[in-house]
DNA sequence: GCAAATGTATTGCTACACCG
DNA sequence: CGGTGTAGCAATACATTTGC
C-alpha cells in the first residue's frame, strides 16, 4: 500500500516538474524525492513519469490520478486542521443542563461570550430541574450541568459552588434606600420565597428566628425568577440569588446587600471518571470568571 | 510486571556516477 | 552545470526478547 508521504511527493514533483524542486518544496533531499516516487510507481504497479533525457515526464495515468491525488491531501489537510481545532478547543461540542436560575439568563451570556472565543463548538443548553440534570450528566447525555446540590457523588464529580444571596424589593419600597438589610428590617414584611419545606426557606426561618425577626410567608414559588417577577408587581420582598436579581434589575426592582450572609449552594456536575473535553475546561474557566462579579 | 537489551524496518542523509 | 539515480551510512522508531 502507498504511503501519504509518497503521494506528497508525487503532487510536489507534479506541481514544481522537477524532483530537484519538488525536495526544496517538501524540505527532503533529492533522493528522498526519487526514492518515494519509485515506491510508490512500485506500489501502484505502473509508472509515473516516463524518464527522458534526464527529466521526468508525467504520464496520462499520472495526470489521471493526481487529481484524486490532490482531492486526498486536502482531505488530509482538513483532518489536520480539524484536529489543530480541537486541540485548541475551537471545535467540538458542549451540552449543558441548568437549573431555571441560570439557564434563563447567564448561561446564555456566558455562552455568548464562550461563542465569541470559540466559534467553531455547538452548544445545546437546557433548562430543567435539578433531579433531572443530575440524571442526564450521569447518562452522560451532557457534558456540563447546574443543579442544586442534592445528588449522589457517587455518580457525577461535581464542584460546589456558592453565591451569596441579594435582598430584592420593589423599587419604590422604603427599605430601597437602605445599603444593607437585616431581617430586623424585614421582620413581619410580607416574603416571597420557595415552598415551606424547601431546605433554603427552612434555612430562612432559621436566620431570621436567630436574628429576632419573623418570617412572614406571603407567597410561595419554586423558581427565583418567579420570586423576582413577584416582586418586582410589588407583592413582597424576596431573599434571591445575585444572578436573577441582576437579571431583573431595572424591572421595577433593586436589589441591596442581605446580612448576615445567606448563601444559595448549587454545583457544577460532570459525568464522574470522564475525562473533560477541552472545550469544556475553557466553558467552566470562563463561567468561574463570569461568577466573580457577584461575589 | 517492568525495564533493559536486542533485532528490524524506515527514513533521510551524503557521496558518487551518469546523462544531456 | 543541473538534474536524476544508486549505494551506503546513521539516526530513529517500533516490536520482540531477555533478565530481574
Amino acid at each position: 500500500m502507498f504511503k501519504v508521504r509518497q503521494l506528497e511527493a508525487f503532487h510536489a514533483v507534479m506541481v514544481a516538474g522537477t524532483v530537484t524542486g519538488a525536495a526544496v518544496r517538501l524540505g527532503l533531499s533529492q533522493p528522498a524525492i526519487s526514492t518515494l516516487i519509485a515506491g510508490l510507481e512500485s506500489d501502484l504497479g505502473f509508472s509515473l513519469f516516463v524518464r527522458e533525457k534526464s527529466r521526468l515526464q508525467p504520464t496520462e495515468e499520472a495526470k489521471y490520478l493526481h487529481g484524486a491525488v490532490v482531492g486526498a491531501l486536502q482531505g488530509l489537510d482538513g483532518i489536520a486542521q480539524l484536529a489543530a481545532d480541537i486541540r485548541d478547543a475551537k471545535a467540538g461540542s458542549l451540552r449543558i443542563a441548568a437549573l431555571p436560575m441560570l439557564a434563563l439568563e447567564f448561561l446564555p451570556r456566558v455562552a455568548a461570550h464562550f461563542l465569541r472565543d470559540y466559534p467553531g463548538v455547538n452548544v445545546t443548553l437546557q433548562a430543567r430541574s435539578s433531579p433531572t440534570v443530575v440524571t442526564l450528566v450521569t447518562t452522560q447525555q451532557f457534558d456540563i450541568g447546574f443543579s442544586e446540590t442534592a445528588y449522589d457523588p457517587g455518580w457525577v464529580d461535581a464542584e460546589k459552588l456558592r453565591l451569596r444571596c441579594v435582598c430584592v424589593l420593589p423599587a419604590q419600597h422604603p427599605l430601597a434606600g437602605k445599603d444593607v438589610i437585616r431581617p430586623a428590617d424585614l421582620s413581619g414584611l410580607p416574603i416571597v420565597t420557595a415552598p415551606r419545606d424547601h431546605i433554603r426557606t427552612q434555612r430562612l426561618q432559621e436566620l431570621f428566628a436567630e436574628n429576632g425577626a419573623t418570617l412572614s410567608i406571603k407567597v410561595e414559588t419554586p423558581l427565583f425568577a418567579s420570586m423576582c417577577a413577584f416582586v418586582a408587581e410589588g407583592v413582597g420582598y424576596s431573599i434571591v440569588d445575585p444572578v436573577t436579581a441582576h437579571d431583573f434589575s431595572g424591572r421595577g426592582l433593586v436589589a441591596r446587600r442581605f446580612e448576615p450572609a445567606f448563601f444559595n449552594d448549587f454545583a457544577m456536575l460532570f459525568p464522574a471518571g470522564k475525562p473533560r473535553s477541552l472545550v469544556t475546561q475553557a466553558f467552566v474557566r470562563l463561567v468561574a470568571e463570569f461568577l466573580k462579579d457577584y461575589d
